[in-house]
DNA sequence: CTGAAAGCGCTTACAG
DNA sequence: CTGAAAGCGCTTACAG
């Protein structure tokens, strides 16, 4: 292990002996080199330059009891949170400190003992949990014990304010059958994402009491997971003549298992079957027919999650969220005005060739 | 800051204090639970539960100067490696460690430096760098520094043989064309990845080494950047009456996006045009056509990545990866013989409906 | 089998 | 402006 070429690396005292000072004095050097005389400074400069001397963090952690760093724990999953992340990261960078992304996995339960574990290490000065995970339950009683450190679950905008209630951070869903609806549709199905997740229970729930409110009628909810055989699986249970001709699905990938499942029907999408996806997927934008679906807007996210952390660990008030954050709707090929006559769905099938 | 409810967590000595033992013994019971004899551990095992006792990581690794911790390195990027990522965690967890992502921003320079700080930070005991970042150049660098620590990059298999020479980690690329050759195809284009990754790069160089090889025709590069765009893009700039029957786009996005560029030419895929992407993501699997591709070993690649690593960290011989990673074709609906007529890309254009 | 002592590499009062 | 001393919470020889 100890090779030729494999140099230890130097310590603050190496520096202090090669500087003709104390290694108090280097560490001073480190804090705010404004506190040495020029002179002295110049002989730590020369001397950590020459030795090319990083300060061991973890040394420094032990003493300060902090370090500066952050954990931001996910689920390893089909939608990796990439671009909250590197929101994230820039907005921690810019605060002075580290992110670290820590993947859990397992249940509910196993995965909060593994967040536990990491809020207790020491090893980080909070955690921001993606909305992305569901620690559910377990969260709550991560809130009541006392972890040292702050944890922050990241929630969009609307999940914050509490304004939407019952139509927490899936609002969104509304508005997509309320435009539907505008559009002439009336017998709609749901195809919905893991039940397991927070998000997933969020949708299926606004909506049902969409079509409630509006008068609507609903074939029914599909519970599926979030993959694209999902929503090729929703088509297929379809029974024919149900007289469906909007599907509102979970995500972008889901909707477009249901448009490949309709073609394998001979429906034809928008003509038959109009179909809106939730994710704003780059794959969305160039697939035939492009996709109709809710962009979300994960900088802000990412952003958000990482400011209210910092305020709770500096002590500070929690801050206001810098801009609303918006889920906007994108209206592409996949949705368009049902057909006139509403059972192209039905049992004489085909509307479409090829 | 300090409220209330907010313990500090206990320490080696309060668990000694409660148990009436030295804080020695506790240690010891935290190693290695037999070496105490059954009263004495009965007694620290009590005080450990009655505390809820965790040891401080920091001040562990500070003592061993180990820390059980591996970084993995990557760029966020369109492209994240959750299935590697996933497959290095299951990975490392059973060897014990715990494995940290660190996502690099910035050109070359800037990412080799940050990883060297990484290194020197005492704060991992090894890093392995996923190859879909690319620190290029700046790997050689940090290889004839001393940094302390092993740094390992992740390639695929025939990367790391050099059996291949050339080329090394694209291959598949010429499986594809020499099977697009065998159903009659004559005439190429390649949309290639972004050229400041080594795996762009490569598939290339291997496109066009296979063209000359074969005695093929190339209509030229189209230097994409890995989107979708730019296979719509590619395929807007071809000339009228080009010929070209098959694509070969460096991954799946950039497919898609020939599919949606071809189409808008009046092009029939693979009526007209044959496609073949790279990746299999999922999407692919539900397109309308459904996309040939490459199924990548992500999880070889991940795990053997982990197992090169923690190698170098024991200081034992690099094992042989355990499988032979297998990048295999995937044959979807993307791909057939070219059309009778070989210029139905040419002037005339569409030979397709809709 | 157990305890007293040393020390990992830093930072931060406390003196001067 | 600088230095000597204490200490962050552990682990590991070294004695007993």
């Amino acid at each position: 292990m100890s090779e030729p070429g494999e140099k230890r690396p130097s310590t603050i005292h190496e520096v202090a002996r090669l500087a003709g000072v104390s290694h108090t004095t280097v560490s001073r050097y480190l804090q705010d080199k404004d506190s040495l005389k020029p002179q002295t400074r110049v002989k730590v400069e020369f001397a950590v330059k020459t030795l090319d001397y990083r300060p061991n963090l973890v040394a420094r952690s032990m003493r300060t009891r902090r370090t500066n760093r952050l954990a931001i724990v996910l689920a390893t999953g089909p939608h990796f949170p990439g671009r909250q992340l590197a929101a994230a990261s820039e907005t921690a960078h810019q605060a002075g400190y580290q992110i670290e992304i820590v993947s859990v996995e397992g249940g509910p339960k196993a995965r909060a003992a593994r967040i536990e574990d990491l809020a207790r290490s020491g090893q980080v000065d909070g955690i921001l949990a993606l909305s992305s995970i569901d620690i559910g339950a377990a969260s709550i009683d991560l809130k009541t014990k006392s972890l040292g450190i702050p944890i922050v679950r990241s929630e969009s905008y609307d999940e914050r304010l509490h304004v939407l209630g019952e139509l927490a951070g899936a609002a969104e869903i509304g508005e997509i059958i309320e435009h539907l609806s505008s559009l002439g549709h009336r017998r709609f199905l749901h195809v919905a994402g893991d039940q397991s997740f927070a998000s997933g229970r969020n949708r299926k729930r606004v909506y049902l009491e969409t079509i409630e409110r509006l008068g609507l009628e609903s074939v029914g909810v599909y519970d599926g997971d979030w993959t694209g055989q999902s929503g090729v699986d929703a088509i297929a249970s379809l029974p024919d003549g149900c007289g469906v001709t909007a599907v509102v699905a979970a995500c972008d990938l889901a909707a477009v298992g249901v448009i490949r499942g309709a073609r394998a029907r001979g429906w034809s999408v928008p003509g038959d079957l109009s179909v809106f996806g939730w994710d704003d997927d780059e794959y969305g934008r160039y697939a035939l027919p492009s996709l109709s679906t809710v962009a979300v807007d994960r900088e802000s996210q990412g952003r958000d999650g990482i400011h209210r952390l910092l305020a709770e660990i500096l002590g500070k008030p929690a801050p206001e969220p810098s801009v609303r954050s918006v889920n906007r709707l994108i209206h592409r090929e996949s949705t368009a005005p049902p057909p006139l006559s509403a059972d192209s769905t039905g049992a004489d099938g085909r509307s479409e060739v090829q």
